[in-house]
DNA sequence: GTTCCTGCAAAACCTTTGCACCACG
DNA sequence: CGTGGTGCAAAGGTTTTGCAGGAAC
């Protein structure tokens, strides 16, 4: 999906839901569009703040919540205590690998890992719908670092 | 590592940081390892005040940090706004299988899940530190209810 | 003209911290 | 007895909500 069907896509959630559009919903959409996934809510406020300085942060949460149901955004909880969103459409599944040391996440998929875990779930009699993979270590410029000192 | 075992090794944990016990924490510690996993803090302090009434939440979310710090504990984070917390002696590695249909968490492990996870993050220069693996679907008893209707 | 949306501030949540007193060692 | 633990209440951070005014359809 490329961000100008995401923008149609809102647009009709918007009509079949009797909900309005609004400059804030365009510019806030505009810039989660625009940013690299994985942001916080107030990582979007501050860059919305700069195109628009009167946007509040209450009114990203309520357009987040909103991207969230029109299928735009996906919500997700790294081990921190606040929620990141990413973009929903961009891929159609990946992963996550985070670095410890520096907290820079990429991503990837496998589709080996996808298929084994299909059969780990149908051997408990599960019916998949989506799952979370996160792999925590040192990228390359942290490993180094990593084995001098202790945390 | 057994119940008793763990509380000989938080015994220990305390002398050897020259930190000292409590009724309180004893407490927390006895419920903690009788508990089902993945807890919440304020199910562990409701617990633990059915037997001594006057425990606050503050000393049940202290004594956890402390069971997290001696290795007793592992605190998660799942797709809520709040922490978990499960006995990291009972196992020494698993994956969680969550029922979407009545939050029912059944765990596994996968020994080839794992050896592809390490293979993944070697193929992009990390060393892997720890993951978090999570599959959500219907259980056998949500199954059929999950067909008939949408949310 | 409705109805929904916005900004602000206040509330609601979970979690941590400050403080006076108590208990362990 | 000194140091760390506890309870309470207050503060902390993130997210939600109530309300009066404004904008969209």
């Amino acid at each position: 999906m490329s961000k100008a069907e995401a923008k149609a896509a809102f647009a009709r959630y918007l009509q079949s839901n009797g909900l309005k559009g609004s400059r804030q919903r365009e510019r806030i959409l505009e810039a989660f569009l625009n940013m690299p996934p994985h942001l916080t809510a107030e990582d979007l406020h501050r860059r919305v703040s700069r195109m628009d300085a009167g946007i509040g942060l209450a009114t990203v949460y309520r357009a987040l919540r909103l991207f969230c149901e029109a299928g735009l955004a996906k919500q997700r909880h790294f081990e921190e205590g606040r929620s990141r969103f990413e973009q929903a459409f961009a891929h159609d599944h990946h992963d996550h690998l985070i670095c410890v040391g520096c907290g820079r996440i990429v991503e990837f998929e496998c589709q080996e890992i996808e298929n084994l875990q299909v059969a780990m779930a149908t051997r408990h009699g599960f019916t998949l719908t989506h799952h979370r993979l996160e792999l925590f270590g040192y990228c390359p410029d942290c490993a180094p670092a990593a084995e001098g000192q202790g945390p």
